[in-house]
Formats: C-alpha cells, structure tokens, sequence
RNA sequence: GGCCGCGUAGCUCAGCUGGUAGAGCAGGUGACUGUUAAUCACCGGGUCACAGGUUCGAGUCCUGUCGCGGUCGCCA
C-alpha cells in the first residue's frame, strides 16, 4: 500500500479513464475462474469491479486475493479502464492488492433475501447494502433540502429541548429521574417551544427527534422519530397550508431532481413523484365526512378519521391532500376555535398519497387568552405547567400557524418502501431498542 | 392493548388426512482467463421456540408460556 498514491472515490472514476488510481473499500461480491477474478469493492460512493488477472499481479498480491472474504477492507491500485458492461462505465485493472482489515467466514448478510427480523438484528451490517445505502442518500438530500428550503425564505432554527416538563400532548411519554426536580420526559413535540421563538425571530422551523411511547405496532410508527416544526408569526391557517404545499411540493422536486440514481435503485416510480406540485385539493373534515358516507364507510361527524376513511379518501387524488377543520374534541387543546363554525378548529392533516398516509399535521394556534385558558382546564392538563405558554398570549399575543413534518414518514413515501422502519438508520420500535 | 398470523440447518423456506428430517443459498475441497446473486463435481451441517397433553407413534393435533410480524386504535 502506498500512501504517496491518491486515493480516489469510486463516483469519480469516470473522469480518470486511463489514470492508476488506488482506492479503498470493503469487498462487496467475489468471483474467481482459476486465473482470473472479479472483485466487486464499496466505498461508500458507489461499486468497483476489480479484475484481478494471475499473470498481471505480483505473487503476493494474487496470494492474497485467495484470502479474501466478504466485507473484508482492502486497498487495490490499478488502472481505470472503459467497460460499457459495469455500472458507471469503467473497471479496474488490478496491478496491487492489500488487506486493510480481515472478515471471518460467517458474515451474516448474504446476497440474497434476508426477512426483516433478521434484518433488523443486524442493522449496522444491512446499512451497507444498496437498497440501504440509497434511502440513506434520499433522506439525506431531503434533510438537506428542508434547511435549504427554510434559509432561503428567512426562516431562523431553533433548537428546542429534548428533556421537558410535562407538556405537549396527550400521548404517551417516555420519562427519567431528573434531580430534585421530579420526573423529566422526552419531547414529543418542539412545537410550544417554537411558538415562544416565533414572536422572536418571526419566522422559525425546528429539526429534531422527538419520542412517543405508544404501544403503536404499524408500518407508520416509531417510537423515537424525527420531526421538522415551522411557526410563523402572522401566518393564519390559510398561509399555514400555502407553506406546507409548497414545502412538500420542494422536497419532492428536488428528489426527483437530484437522486435519480437512488431512485432507480429503489424501482421507484418517478412518474408518480413529477405530479407532486400544487396546488394540492383542501377539503373541509365536515365535507370529507359526507364523502365517506357515500362511499360506506360508518364514520359519524364529530369522530376522527380511521386509516380506512383517510385511504378512501386520498385514493381519488394523485397529490397529497388536506383535511381541515376537525372536530374539537378531535385535536390537540392549542389549536384556534374555528370563528366560522365553533364546533370545528383551524387546522389541516396534509394525507400524502398511494396509502401512505399522515405526514403532516398542522394548526393556527389559538391566541386568545382566556379560551386557551379555558381549553388547557377542560382538558384536564395542569395550569401552571402551561404558564409560560399562556404567557405568549398575555404580552402581545398575535395569529400564528406552524406544522410538524414527520421525516420518516415523508422519506417512506418518496421512496416507495412499504415499512418507515427503513427509512431511519437505526429503527426505535416497541420491540427494537438494539443495535 | 384487541384481532389475525408466524417460530424447522448459518440464511430463505418446504414438510399433505400424524409414521423416525428435506431443498436452495451460504460454508469446505477441487476444476475453470470475462464473471455480474458465475458454473460444475463432491463433502459437512438439526434440542423442529419452550413446557405439558392426546396417541403405539407428534415438526404435524390440543393447552399454556415466550419471542416476533401484520393490522386496528393513538399520532408525524
């Protein structure tokens, strides 16, 4: 191994037809036919074969080739040859071949189909496989697409902590020893924090984990999963939609735009994903309702929406679609009296389409005082804990709106995978706490 | 938590109305100079999740326990 070689990525390759390059990575796939063997290397930007010919190489490195196994780290150096027949377009001719770091016979992960228990259990060996390695770019570009989304519209992030009070929603609560202070939980929702940092910066997103200890066993939950929250001061509901339409539309777009590969890897229907622009069809819960009961479904005004009645209703639509305006007694206790209908709130669930479901849920926040006041009591929620929340309405109170984007779940759908647990590195599930 | 389903070789699975355990892949040895989950020959590999029951006999039928998956509810 020489250290005066440059070492190059494999997804630079074309551009070095002809050049001797050294590269590094992990063996991937074997094959040998006596005097001539293939070695298929990852490095992390995309696939090498590696032609390893006896008369070529010097004895050593050929001696070594006869050890290898797979995931065994290596260092080869040859020459990058044209070959119409490999992925990217090019080969390497093998001069010299390195062991960096050996792997045993019984590596677990074998070309071909693996079940997902399986799978799971050994997550830090299936992140290597392309499948993995190309939802991890996708959720990667659309991380990176939201910060770009947001700093180019003013928007500040604020980071808001993990370890809370009791506050927040209803659902369950993941909680630990906190000192002398009682018990702390894990956040469920930066919202409340962002509401405060909207009437300081006027326009605010937040990006961070956030954890739900229900006991939820569906291909849409997770335990620990990571949500985007914009808030923005001003904003009414009307405004709160624009926003998360043209956001989902961006996200989308840019995937399409830039991922192309990954996209093919997963045999993900872009098609589908072109039609993702707005404006995307708003319908009123109460409207929604009469919809369904002349499809069949039994959902009574005044209850929420089952996964059934939400796939009964998106299956008409090939964009995503909103539902406003649900029921109080539906939604959380934060969200603003609907004034055209009191029984109702201003907010919207934004219903991605092709089954996937909820990916956003969003609200004008109530403002007034005294209601919140009151709607904090009727829910049984205690008072002083929500002080400084209701002080946001005490001095300067002002109309606002804001969302949450669940990541994982906006990664499944642009991916097509049939389970979220794929589209997060390392999967937090009721039964799943390792690796 | 409710309902449905699964648990057999390292992995993926088959195993019928009960009759003494199978395949493919992986692994080992050998052959092969253009393979793409290479091919060919030969070889090793099992507490049928666990406990109890029915039976001459249980991987198979029954009961319970454990583990897991799907779905619903909750939500993003």
């Amino acid at each position: 191994m020489s250290s005066t070689e440059p070492v190059i990525r494999i997804a630079d390759l074309p551009d070095r037809v002809g050049q001797t390059v050294t590269i590094r990575g992990w063996v991937t796939h074997l094959r040998s036919s006596g005097k001539i063997a293939f070695i298929v290397l990852r490095d992390g930007t995309g696939l090498l074969q590696c032609v390893v010919v006896k008369k070529e190489v010097d004895e050593a490195s050929w001696e070594t080739f006869g050890t290898l196994t797979l995931e065994t780290s290596i260092t080869v150096t040859g020459a990058v040859r044209a070959d119409a027949r490999q992925v990217g377009g090019v080969e390497l001719g093998v001069t010299t071949l390195a062991v960096i770091g050996a792997s045993p016979l019984d590596y677990p992960i074998q070309p071909k189909e693996h079940g997902v228990d399986f799978l799971l259990d050994h997550r830090h060996f299936w992140l290597r496989t392309p499948r993995q390695v190309a939802i991890m770019r996708i959720r990667n570009e659309i991380e990176q697409a939201i910060h770009d989304f947001f700093y180019e519209r003013g928007f500040i992030r604020v980071d808001t902590p993990i370890l809370t009070a009791a506050i927040g929603e209803r659902s369950g609560l993941f909680s630990t020893e906190y000192f002398d202070e009682g018990n702390a939980y894990l956040a469920q929702t930066g919202q409340l924090y962002g509401e405060a940092a909207a009437a300081a910066f006027g326009k605010i997103y937040t990006f961070g984990p956030t954890f739900r200890a229900e006991k939820s066993k569906t291909r849409r939950h997770l335990t620990e999963f990571w949500m985007i929250e914009p808030e923005v001061a001003f904003n009414d509901t009307h405004a709160n939609m624009q926003l998360q339409e043209d956001f989902v539309s961006f996200l989308v777009q840019r995937v399409v735009e830039r991922r192309t590969a990954e996209l093919a890897e997963l045999e993900r229907d872009i098609s589908k994903l072109e039609k993702i622009r707005g404006p995307f069809p708003r319908i009123d819960y109460t409207d929604a309702v009469a919809t369904l009961q002349k499809k069949g479904s039994a959902v009574q005004w005044g209850e929420d929406l089952g996964a059934e009645d939400e796939s009964l209703l998106v299956e008409d639509y090939e964009t995503p679609i909103f539902i406003c305006n649900y029921p109080k007694e539906a939604k959380a206790f934060y969200m603003k009296e609907n004034p055209a209908d009191p029984r109702t709130v201003l907010c919207d669930d934004m219903l991605a389409p092709e089954g996937y479901g909820e990916i956003i849920g969003g609200s004008q926040r109530e403002d007034d005082y005294d209601k919140l006041r009151h709607r904090i009591q009727e829910e049984g929620l205690p008072l002083d804990a929500y002080g400084w929340y209701l002080d946001l309405r005490k001095y300067g109170t002002f109309v606002h709106s804001g969302f949450g984007l669940g990541l994982e779940r906006t990664v499944a759908w642009i991916c097509g995978t049939p389970h979220i647990r794929e589209c997060i590195p390392f999967p937090r599930m009721m039964h799943r706490l390792r690796p």
